[in-house]
Formats: structure tokens, C-alpha cells, sequence
DNA sequence: AACATATGAATGAATG
DNA sequence: CATTCATTCATATGTT
């Protein structure tokens, strides 16, 4: 935030300036404007069709398509968050410098998933006798049922070895 | 930035960058290409066996789960599937995106734009503020499809600077 | 210019 | 299959 205003219209039909360079969308500062009184207003995850009325509204400030609004919203929630995290008072938190924010993330909640295994985990040896047994039990059993919808393309049993990466392209369909 | 994490596209492609910080992954050049392919020849949603072997073919390029190759094709169908919203004829099959590969290599898909649409960009009628695409195309055909489902957002407003959206504000929430 | 920061854009991962 | 979160990349802009 800060300096939102880029560099302000000059009156009349600035729309973009840097959007000329096919390069990616320049909110004005009206646009901005309107999307941090929606944000403030709780608007936080605006549906496909208030992405659409807003966009259609904001148009009139500039060019603008629905997309850039999905994900000014989505940045600015995900950024509000992080910058949450981020305040520390005065010099507590024996964070580092005090000045990557990037530094020590989520990364946790992601590598310490061992959760459960999808069904991208299949195991071959299911050819045995049934050895189901759903390890963790008690839980949710997480059985992707999918849908099976292979219209028996056979299996080709392909080699994977010593393959050009090309043509298993026509293994599968 | 990071602390150089990102210094290791210098060669062919990113190696194994994806497991060196219990990050995602991260799809190479080829793999992205085999994917892609796979998706355009007529893949949507691969079986299990179909992901192993995919997986498996697309270890040689590197590091890879079975998993990244069932959420890349969830992924790919759902964010293409919206822009799925063409009314055209019944000609016109031009799935063209062989072109949405970043690699991580260079800065070379500033302007590409693989035009991964996805639900925000459901309808777009690309609105006629300033169409001033200086380069060569980095749009989509598809977003012209005008759909004139309503006519309230119908109006050319060009001007409309002086419309106060504030009121949209009431609208949302 | 280099550097830092803010932020738009993209996509992997996950959940319902 | 849809919707959302998390993380990263890329760039515009401001500061030194």
C-alpha cells in the first residue's frame, strides 16, 4: 500500500499507462479505492458474480477485466494475513533481522503432512490377497473413488526406461 | 527475494529444485511439455494408473510424485474448463497453449500469458475502455465472447467517471 | 544504477 | 468437479 496512487489521472481518459505496455493491469486509484472499501467492508472472497459486477463497475475507472479483481482479492487477503503474522512489538519476537518476512513460513503445515495417502499412493502389491487394512483406521478414510472412467486404453504395461518422452502419448488415449 | 533459491535455472532447466526447501513442486520444461501434451490429446482426469505411469515417465525429467501429476491435471482441467465459455461455432478447436511454459528459466513469458483461465474470467465481455494492445496478440480470443446476459452492465460507459460505485458496496455484502 | 518494497499474476496443493 | 489457500514469480515503483 502506501504509495497506491501511481501517479494519479491527469484528468480526463488516463486508464492505463502501463496497461499500454500489454503488460499486466495498473489499478487507478479509484479502482483502488472501491476495492479497499469493499475489502473493508468484509468482502473478502467475492463470488464469480460480484467479480463480475465489480469488475463491470471499475471498468469505468479504466480498463480492467474480472480476472485482475479475483486476484487483487485474493492477494490482498492473502498479504492482510501474512502482514498480521508479521507485528511484533517493539523489538520482541527475536525474529531475525527484522526484515524478510518470506523467511520462516507455513512451511511446516506442508512438510509435516504425513497425512494420509491418497489413492495416487497405490500400492501393486494389491494383487495379493486382501490387505486392505486402512492403517490410521478411526479417521477418514480418505478413498478417492474416482471415476474410473479408463475406457480400458488397456495397459501397454510401457516401458519406462529407455523411452522417448513423446510417445506415450499415444499409450493413453 | 529469496537468498538466491532461485539461481538454479542457470543450465537446461531447474533441477531438483523442487525438494530442496519442502517446497512444491516444480515442474520442469519437458514435464510441463509431456503434461500439456497429454491434456491436449485428450486426457482429463487419469486414472490411478494412468498417474503412475505418467509419474513414472516423468521421473526421467525429475523429481516428481504421482500426486503433482493428479493435482496437475485437476488443476489444468478446472482453470481451463472456464474459459471453456466460447459460444462459437462448432469449428474452431484451437486449444492453443503450448505456449504456458515459464520454465523458470527467463523472464520470457512476461507477455505470453498461457491464458490459463480460470473462473473469474467466465464471461469477460472485454469491456471497450481502451483496447491498446501494442504488441501481438496476449489476448484471448475467447474473451470476446460478449455475452450479453445483462443488459445492466450492458451500457457503454466510457465516461463514467462521475458515477459514484460506492453503492455497489450494499450490494455484496 | 542498485536496492527494497509493493503488488499483479500464476500455479501447486488442498479441501468440500 | 468447485472453490480456496499458500507460495512463488515478475514487474512497477519508490528510495538510497
Amino acid at each position: 500500500m502506501g504509495e497506491g496512487e501511481r501517479a494519479a489521472e491527469s484528468g480526463g481518459f488516463s486508464a492505463t499507462r502501463a496497461g499500454a505496455k500489454c503488460g499486466r493491469w495498473n489499478p487507478t486509484a479509484e479502482q483502488v479505492k472501491v476495492l479497499t472499501d469493499l475489502f473493508r467492508s468484509g468482502l473478502r472472497t467475492p463470488s464469480t458474480d460480484q467479480i463480475q459486477m465489480i469488475s463491470a463497475h471499475l471498468s469505468a475507472f479504466g480498463k480492467i477485466e474480472s480476472k485482475n479483481v479475483f486476484y487483487w482479492f485474493q492477494n490482498h487477503k492473502a498479504r492482510e494475513r501474512h502482514h498480521k503474522k508479521r507485528r511484533r512489538g517493539p523489538r520482541d519476537e527475536e525474529d531475525d533481522d527484522g526484515d524478510h518476512q518470506k523467511a520462516r513460513s507455513r512451511c511446516l503445515a506442508s512438510c509435516t503432512k504425513g497425512k494420509q495417502d491418497a489413492f495416487w499412493q497405490r500400492q501393486e502389491r494389491e494383487t495379493e490377497t486382501l490387505e486392505l487394512f486402512p492403517l490410521k483406521s478411526c479417521s477418514s478414510d480418505e478413498e478417492k473413488v474416482m471415476s474410473m472412467r479408463s475406457e480400458l486404453w488397456g495397459r501397454p504395461f510401457l516401458d519406462a526406461a529407455r523411452d522417448p518422452p513423446l510417445d506415450l502419448r499415444l499409450s493413453f488415449i
